[in-house]
DNA sequence: GAGAGCAACCTAATGCTATTAGGTTTTTTG
DNA sequence: CAAAAAACCTAATAGCATTAGGTTGCTCTC
């Protein structure tokens, strides 16, 4: 029985039982067995897939992660003003983690406590996400949306701790209601710590006005024509840690 | 061998070597006989104890936090203006966590993503720590120096958020640097998104000025005579969670 | 089209670890 | 001082991750 073609189909077997089965009991109270008989094989079989039980565990968010990453370049490309950047990295975000709510589970409640993360491919991917933070503040600085004098490495430790609490807390109280309740109004207070108090006179201030607003109001902000903005986003990834 | 009085302090032995090992190796790598042997016990003698590896866990930062919160009430007391307490809350907790890594670590890596951690007695008390905050943040919002619509839940959503996510990454990096360090600027960064944009005319207004100035430039808060609002901090301690 | 080689898988150890059963020794107390 | 209780111990027991040493059946070559 070697059917050649099907080690992959196998390992992603493996990978989605053990999923399943980490999110529904944790990793610990998971063993191999269980997985193993999840995924129809022997505890041997597996062996010959992953390293053991801890490797397997951090294969599992890799996919989603890239994925992810992926997915927020093209959602942020062609959006105009730092704000509705915000907004959309925020928003797109929060949905794939409600979309994809056993990898969220694992990311967060196994694999970001655990000190061997920082060595992780997925926390390559991670920090690039963070990249994009960064370069999202670095332009609400420079045109005048946000604080002239923000460092946006504080800014992204605001940001992303307040969005790690609210998911974080989301999947200890077993997803029992929706992560974008009362959304709407975080990021307003959030945003307030960034904002320019005193917009720039000249130069795009108006029009920095007007996306403030359309932002409050909007869905998941507007798509705008001049992408001017996009391949600056590319710029800072490598450059994620504070 | 029986020491009546001995147990208490029995008790502590095992703690304290517990401590040490779950820090140092993490919970898993940690075995019940280097627990034992590092408290000059016998495995068995330890069942005596504690019902088992994680109830151990449980009980290890238990007094570190009734601590916390205890001290956490005197700091705050005669503390005038919400700006003043919010930025006395943050010094005060950032210290008992440099004053006790070891604790910090179990709290932030091994407890805080512990499904059973909401059934815990510690978590009782973070509530309560939780429970100032948004005191702190309503009394904010009465006087005119936060927001008059300012959601306390919301804003202690960020500031948890942050503070806990400023933790965790100085726990994961090792503790290689002092938690104080840009501390500074990310309160006064965070402020920004509580701080009332058009303070009352009438009333603390100035007074409120002057309190949101000497808390950017004072080291930890000033003591104020005039103790009306502690009576206050005592008063939503059970409605923590939102 | 036989059989070498290999991919995919299996059964059955091995060894580590948490937890418990069933004592033994020390202290307290009437 | 004797007996009960407290504090502790040695020696299982049982669960689990991981590994040793195969077996099976596909496929490619000669």
């Amino acid at each position: 029985m070697a059917n050649k073609g099907s080690k992959e189909k196998t390992r992603e077997r493996i990978i989605q039982s053990a999923k399943k089965l980490f999110a529904e009991q944790g990793f610990q109270r998971t063993t191999v067995v269980d997985i193993s008989k999840q995924a129809g094989l022997s505890e041997a079989a597996l062996y010959e897939y992953f390293q053991g039980k801890e490797d397997l565990l951090l294969a599992i968010p890799q996919l989603w992660v890239s994925e992810l990453i992926q997915g927020m370049e093209e959602q942020l490309f062609g959006i105009k003003g730092a704000n509705n950047k915000l907004r959309k990295y925020l928003w797109w975000y929060l949905r794939r983690v409600e979309q994809a709510p056993l990898d969220a589970k694992i990311v967060y409640l196994s694999l970001k406590t655990n000190a061997n993360f920082l060595k992780t491919e997925v926390y390559d991917n991670v920090k690039k996400l963070y990249g994009y933070l960064l370069d999202i503040f670095e332009e609400g600085r420079k045109t005048g949306e946000m604080k002239p004098d923000l460092d946006p490495y504080l800014a992204r430790d605001i940001f992303v701790g307040t969005t790690d609490h609210m998911v974080t807390r989301w999947l200890l109280k077993d997803m029992s209601y929706s992560l974008f309740d009362n959304l709407e109004k975080t990021f307003d207070l959030m945003v307030d710590a960034f904002r320019n108090p005193h917009p720039r006179p000249f130069e795009s201030s108006a029009q920095a006005e007007r996306e403030i607003e359309s932002a409050s109001e909007s869905g998941s902000g507007k798509d705008a024509s001049s992408g001017k903005s996009a391949p600056e986003a590319r710029k800072h990834l490598q450059e994620a840690q504070g």
